[in-house]
DNA sequence: GATCTGACGCTACGG
DNA sequence: TCCGTAGCGTCA
């Protein structure tokens, strides 16, 4: 924490100073002086600036300051034991020091190094941002203020000590857009086959080398099986099998002798790219790194790539290495002298007629590629660069060849679109969803836990190097492609058994590009504004704190549930609700049960309101702080969280770094205004919309939303087949709520109260996900026997939606798995096996995968056609080629998906965004889809534009 | 003895 | 004894 707090304290310093330096702007100097610290005015104005930290008054701040603590960052960096060293061993009372007393002090000294913590961080952000703003507003050119300072962060990472600093052939070179740039020519589609893909394509069915549980066949069958299947290629290929180039290990198959250099077989890496060509299946994974400490355009360093197919050798491709070597022309490895540049530029062609070979066999979309993590890799290769340093002799010919030059070290390499590849890790998801949850997908758990030993073993021999050099430098590249051979013979047949193929190549392959996308575009994030609220939001959390010490006559802390329960039961002696203390370590003081007390003690409301805005502060907004970068491409700072496809038992989509998927709704509070004289006015009304700091990341175009209304509710009317709830749900307009409440209580329908209207949505959704009476009750404010009432009486009016939820229940049972629209199943074995706890949980499971399951599908098909539309290097499509590369998809909540777009094709994106959805699945009720329009995500007004969408050719 | 980890509590989001 | 997520914090 401490180092991460280091790091980020020393680039914005870094940076700061070069902004000052690089301008001679002595006042902006003094701006950033202040919010560094505010050292410079003496002892006293330190003392008090540590006073800012919790915990922390007089004494403490002058017992920290004489033990050598003088400034937040000091704090945040010293050890516990420092601190309590600091705080309290120096007083008088020390002698009598007990076991719980050093507890607690361990506990303060933990809390104030967490808020100094805090305290420091925001400061590098307030500044970080400030000097930002300040240099927008002095109107300076983004890419020359920034050029100079990545080399000059580079510079100050203990590692790489002589980073270029600064220079004026990189200020232009990096805002181009590149993306754009470089026509693959096997990316039509229509990708020309060559002679010798034909002939030398290996008929018939393959034997395969390892078989479902992965046994290796003895050495000797292995031995003649690869030689045949090389030799049916080429004869020369099986000539360095025997002669043992590389490997001494003659008695050995090439299965087992470690990964080969694609470069070094005979006929070189063009000969090895034409076999590559013509296989009809192959593995591969791609090895890159992600340059996380560059705001790069393209922070992906690709350095090789392995593949490997049916009872082959793992090939390594180094790059660019083996791109430019000459071996295939004449035979002669050693590298051309520099001085010959025309020769440099003729292996500059040759090594780009190689890269566009490797490009063309990624975009052939019938051919099967599988790897593990396929997401990361489809980015990398989308703006793939290779430092400087490893084109060696080579670098000032690729400088005069028109290859750009990015991040002034970087070459960026034409893209790579990988179509149609096969991710194995989706493939082991959708075949067990219920399956680590907690963990990132590892390929290498995954071997562990579908292959045997000895099929694991023999996969990491073909996919270890015996350099040990070589393993180290190749991060484990081959080793995955070996481990992805293997685990796709096994996986394969278990998806094709289970019949989730379609489930897995209809919606979640196609989704994986989708996704890359979302994630390397990000969304705008408006800085200044999340800034502001967070300096509102952190001084009302003050006077609240100030408020709770007040009212419970103690200080506390408001952060911790044990020290809240100890204030509220023991101190204040307020009596615990009942049923809420079940063997925990302290009674609840969760938010129903603080409901309950809220009229008893006027603490309780300070307590509630005091989470609600830490949560806000915290954790949203100190999120998007921490984590948006200022892109390169749109001189905006953008976030981009990371999407997983696998981590849901249900098929959802859900989000990390942050999840946006749950940022909060409008928040209102308030507060008086202090002014500079002290005196206050009335408390002021503030609101803070956490969605009003998302915005687009262009200049001027606008958020488009759109989502499902009752997505779940109108799949279990499709499901049931439930007359009365079709009827309910097909009618054009209405609430569908209120209509439900006035079928249900025997009112018109203009006789629902909002309040009616609101239970009877809790109703609907509690009933559909397997609600108890009880806890019906609770929600509803009624008594068990009228909450029983109410079930039935529903479950009477909607006849075949309560035989449907026996009928979902019975067939899981028989089943042993519940599917979703598109196919794809949950396992539930333990609505058999289960004591009647875990029974009755898995029967609501049952239900609620269903609908759930079912709607994420249904979301992700329609994210699919929308792709297909708008996306740049697709197939053109007919009437909405207009909207390439104006309209792009930010994120996706689980029912609602947000664009942003050019205003200038907005009617045609809403008209494309609700085709797209409404007609993304075809139930016996319709999808009913809202359409909204706005500057930020937090200001969205409904657009009405395209009603009628029949008016629109 | 500092540091890491898994379990748990709480709060957001979505239906 | 509604379901499904992420994330932050404490404690043993």
């Amino acid at each position: 924490m401490v180092q991460a707090l280091q790091e980020n304290a020393g680039r914005f310093a870094s940076m700061v100073s070069v902004f000052c330096e690089r301008l001679g702007w002595n006042d902006f100097e003094g701006l950033v002086a202040k919010f560094q610290n505010r050292v410079c005015f003496g002892v006293r104005a330190e003392i008090a600036e540590l006073t800012n930290i919790q915990y922390v008054k007089g004494s403490r701040a002058r017992a920290l300051y004489t033990a050598g603590f003088r400034t937040p960052q000091a704090i945040a960096e010293a050890s516990v034991h420092d601190l309590v060293k600091a705080l309290f061993e120096s007083s008088s009372w020390i002698a009598q020091e007990n076991v719980t007393q050093r507890r607690m002090h361990l506990g303060i000294a933990k809390k104030i190094k967490n808020s100094a913590r805090k305290i420091v961080l925001e400061k590098a952000e307030e500044a970080r941002v400030a000097a930002f703003s300040a240099f927008k507003s002095l109107g300076l050119n983004y890419p020359q203020l920034s050029q100079p300072v990545l080399p000059t962060i580079i510079e100050n990472l203990p590692d790489q000590g002589n980073g270029p600093t600064s220079s004026g052939e990189h200020s232009h070179a990096s805002t181009k857009l590149s993306v754009e740039r470089a026509e693959i020519p096997g990316d039509s589609g229509d990708t020309v086959v060559q002679v010798i893909s034909e002939s030398s394509r290996p008929s018939g069915n393959y034997p395969s080398p390892v078989d479902v549980n992965g046994n290796l066949p003895a050495p000797v069958q292995t031995s003649g099986m690869t030689g045949s299947h090389i030799a049916s290629s080429n004869s020369e290929k099986q000539d360095i099998n025997s002669n043992g180039i590389r490997s001494p290990g003659l008695r050995f198959s090439a299965y087992e002798k470690g990964p080969l250099n694609a470069n070094n077989i005979p006929g070189g890496l063009d000969y090895f790219l034409s076999v590559w060509d013509s296989v009809h299946e192959y593995n591969f994974d791609v090895h890159f790194n992600k340059r996380s400490d560059v705001n790069s355009f393209s922070p992906f360093e690709i350095h090789g790539i392995a593949i490997c197919w049916e009872s082959s050798p793992v090939y390594y491709i180094n790059l660019p290495k083996d791109l430019l070597s000459s071996i295939s022309k004449d035979k002669d490895p050693s590298p051309i002298p520099d001085s010959d540049a025309l020769a440099a530029m003729d292996m500059l062609e040759i090594a780009k007629r190689r890269w566009n070979k490797i490009s063309e066999i990624f975009g052939k979309r019938e051919i099967k590629k599988l790897t593990w993590n396929l997401k990361m890799q489809i980015q990398a290769l989308k703006s793939p660069t290779v430092s400087i340093q490893r084109f060696g002799s080579f670098g000032t010919a690729v400088k005069n060849s028109g290859i750009e030059l990015v991040d002034s070290s970087y070459y960026l390499l034409p893209p790579i679109h990988i179509l149609d590849g096969i991710d194995l890790s989706l493939v082991s998801w959708i075949l067990w969803p219920d399956d680590d949850r907690n963990s990132s997908p590892s390929l290498e758990k995954e071997v562990k836990k579908r292959l045997s030993v000895e099929g694991a073993a023999a996969a990491g021999r073909s996919g270890r190097w015996r350099n040990q050099m070589r393993r180290a430098a190749h991060n484990g590249c081959c080793r995955r492609v070996a481990f992805v051979r293997a685990l796709s013979s096994v996986l394969w047949k278990l998806l094709e058994a289970e019949g989730l193929s379609k489930a897995l190549e209809s919606t979640e392959i196609p989704l994986v590009n989708i996704l890359a996308d979302m994630e390397l575009w990000g969304i705008g994030v408006d800085m200044e504004g999340c800034l502001q609220a967070r300096h509102l939001l952190g001084k009302k959390l003050r006077l609240l704190e100030k408020e709770a010490y007040k009212l419970a006559g103690t200080s506390f802390s408001l952060y911790l549930a044990s020290d809240i329960a100890n204030i509220l039961y023991n101190h204040l002696k307020l009596s615990l609700p009942e049923g809420k203390r079940k063997g925990k370590q302290h009674p609840s003081t969760d938010k129903h049960c603080l409901d309950l007390l809220r009229h008893k003690h006027p603490i309780v409301s300070i307590i509630r309101e005091h989470r609600t805005l830490a949560k806000l502060l915290n954790c949203t907004l100190g999120s998007i702080c921490s984590m948006a970068k200022l892109s390169m491409r749109t001189q905006r700072y953008t976030l981009h969280g990371y999407w997983l496809q696998t981590s849901t038992a249900t098929g959802r989509l859900s989000m990390e770094e942050p999840n946006l998927q749950c940022v909060e709704h409008p928040v209102d509070f308030y507060m008086k205004d202090e002014n500079i004289d002290g005196a206050c006015g009335d408390p002021k009304h503030h609101q803070i919309n956490a969605r009003d700091f998302f915005i687009p990341t262009q200049e001027n175009w606008l958020l488009l939303t759109a989502d499902y209304s009752q997505i779940e509710l109108r799949l279990m009317a499709h499901f049931s087949k439930d007359s009365t709830l079709i009827d309910l749900l097909s009618r054009p307009n209405g609430d569908v709520f209120t209509m439900i409440g006035a079928r249900w209580t025997g009112k018109s329908e203009k006789d629902v109260s909002p309040k009616e209207r609101e239970q009877t949505k809790r109703l609907v959704y509690g009933i559909l996900y397997g609600m108890g009476a009880n806890s019906l009750a609770e929600q509803l404010d009624c008594n068990s026997d009228e909450a029983a009432q109410k079930i039935r009486s529903f479950k009477n009016t909607f006849p075949g939606v309560s035989s449907w939820l026996n009928d979902a229940v019975a067939s899981c049972r028989r089943k042993g798995y519940i599917e979703t629209l598109n196919g794809r199943k949950r396992f539930l074995s333990k609505i058999k096996l289960g004591d009647s706890k875990e029974k009755s949980k898995a029967q609501r499971q049952a239900v609620n995968s269903i609908c759930q399951g079912s709607a994420a599908d249904v979301i992700k098909i329609a994210m699919i056609n929308i792709y297909s539309a708008i996306c740049e290097n697709g197939v053109s499509s007919s009437s909405c080629s207009m909207l390439k590369g104006r309209c792009r998809v930010l994120l996706q909540v689980h029912d609602e998906l947000v664009l942003e777009v050019d205003p200038s094709v907005l009617k045609e994106a809403a008209l494309l965004l609700l085709k797209s959805m409404e007609n993304a699945a075809l139930l016996l009720v319709p999808l009913h889809v809202k359409l909204k329009v706005g500057r930020t995500w937090g200001s969205l007004e409904p657009f009405e534009a395209i009603l009628d969408p029949e008016s629109r050719p």
